[in-house]
DNA sequence: CGATTGACGTACG
DNA sequence: TCGTACGCCAATC
């Protein structure tokens, strides 16, 4: 192909991070164990990095550590903004945690099946 | 080109 | 149970 478009990891987890629902959050692990790399979680984080760059835009909001922690908050412009966003879709978040996380965890890898 | 960092996760003490 | 160390791979310095 002369595009040059590889087909990366990166590209992967945006279009996995798109599917997930209103009001349901993931963890980079998750993303990275549907794609069969859950290893390299740290890639997923690093993926996200660019998300604001890449189009259509990724809820990169629904996407936190095993814990639930919003340990991505600081990369949004505004520290709240992560915050505000999934406050939005009906989560609750206290203390850069979300509340209720093992509820609102969307596993791709049942929702989405291998 | 080598060393360090990073939005994580698991293993070990 | 909690804290620390290591591994993953890519990008940056």
């Amino acid at each position: 192909m002369t595009g040059n478009k590889q087909y990366s990891f990166f590209e992967d987890v945006y279009d996995v991070v798109r599917l997930i629902p209103e009001g349901r959050v993931t963890s980079y692990g998750a993303v990275a164990a549907y794609l069969g790399a859950k290893m390299s979680s740290r890639m997923v984080g690093w993926a996200m990095n660019g998300a604001a760059n890449v189009s259509p835009p990724v809820p990169a909001q629904r996407v936190v550590n095993r814990i639930g922690m919003l340990t991505g908050k600081h990369h949004f412009g505004e520290p709240y903004a992560m915050q505000k966003l999934l406050e939005a879709e009906g989560l609750t978040i206290e203390n850069d945690k979300i509340l209720n996380f093992q509820k609102a965890y969307w596993n791709p890898l049942e929702e989405l099946a291998i």
